[in-house]
DNA sequence: ATGCAAATGCAAGGCGTTTGCAAGTAAGTT
DNA sequence: AACTTACTTGCAAACGCCTTGCATTTGCAT
């Protein structure tokens, strides 16, 4: 198959060969704006580009979180989302009126960190914050 | 079956009828340091109080989380984890070594919430935080 | 072009959780 | 205490998301 895009490079780089299916994939995670599910990446797949089995698109994904290429975040109604790592440190703002989503920088972690390393000897790695409220346009009356 | 501690009065209040079964779960919860998974409690259950089927326990949760005596939190591995609800505001650490998850109650949202009001005029109703990495016994060598 | 390791499709299976149904039980009524 | 009824439970089957074993196909180094 000779369809590759640009992505080949990223994929020889981590060592990967150059596939349709994981070029599509990556394509599709790229033109994304939120993440997804595997089985949404799988139906796209099979509707505008080409025939996958659920089980490669599992695996793809599974290969990418592993080269820290894409995120997996499980989810409270036990699905995984998966969205490209644009290696930036961020959280979300979900507004609960409209269900706008504002992406923000700001992280207070820090000094917690410290905190349950020296309160309770927990070496943290990473944490998942995720904040709800209204935005702007929806602020109570 | 006439075992019933002092749970009853609770389930009464919550319109739920007193049984073994679920003064057994309530008991468990109440001992139990960290949030357990539905099959740990099972398994405890069987060993030392009675017999009971695994259905029945996670109906009982479910029940429990429906009336807000129970929270609770689905983590990256898959497994639910549930925990008496004492109606304190608190988060989780998750190990990444052994799975096991610690309930903290410190909170660093304070500062940052008051920093989105005035950055961006988001007004915080509520917020998830998990936490990852290595318990005292997983620590890296 | 050839050869081999890696990638894929397919079907089966794993695992945590849920559900339908029949039997059992709590607790109010008589 | 016996009756009544709705709620609770055990059991087995099924569910949904995901993983795995194996035969076949493919990318790509030589
Ligand atoms: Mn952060
Ligand atoms: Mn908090
Ligand atoms: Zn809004
Ligand atoms: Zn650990």
């Amino acid at each position: 198959m000779e369809e590759n895009t640009n992505y080949t490079e990223i994929l020889k780089r981590e060592g990967m060969k150059s596939t349709k299916h994981r070029n599509a994939i990556l394509l599709l995670l790229e033109q994304s704006e939120d993440p997804i599910t595997a089985e949404e990446l799988y139906i796209s797949l099979k509707e505008n580009t080409a025939l996958i089995n659920l089980s490669t698109v599992y695996r793809t994904l599974d290969i990418f979180v592993s080269k820290n290429l894409v995120i997996k975040s499980t989810m409270d109604d036990g699905k995984a989302r998966y969205e490209l790592n644009h290696h930036e440190h961020k959280h979300h703002l979900f507004c609960v009126g409209c269900h706008k989503v504002i992406s923000i920088e700001d992280c207070p972690m820090g000094e917690l960190q410290e905190s349950l390393k020296k309160k309770i000897d927990f070496d943290v790695t990473g944490h998942k914050l995720e904040i709800y409220g209204y935005c702007h346009n929806c602020k109570k009356v």
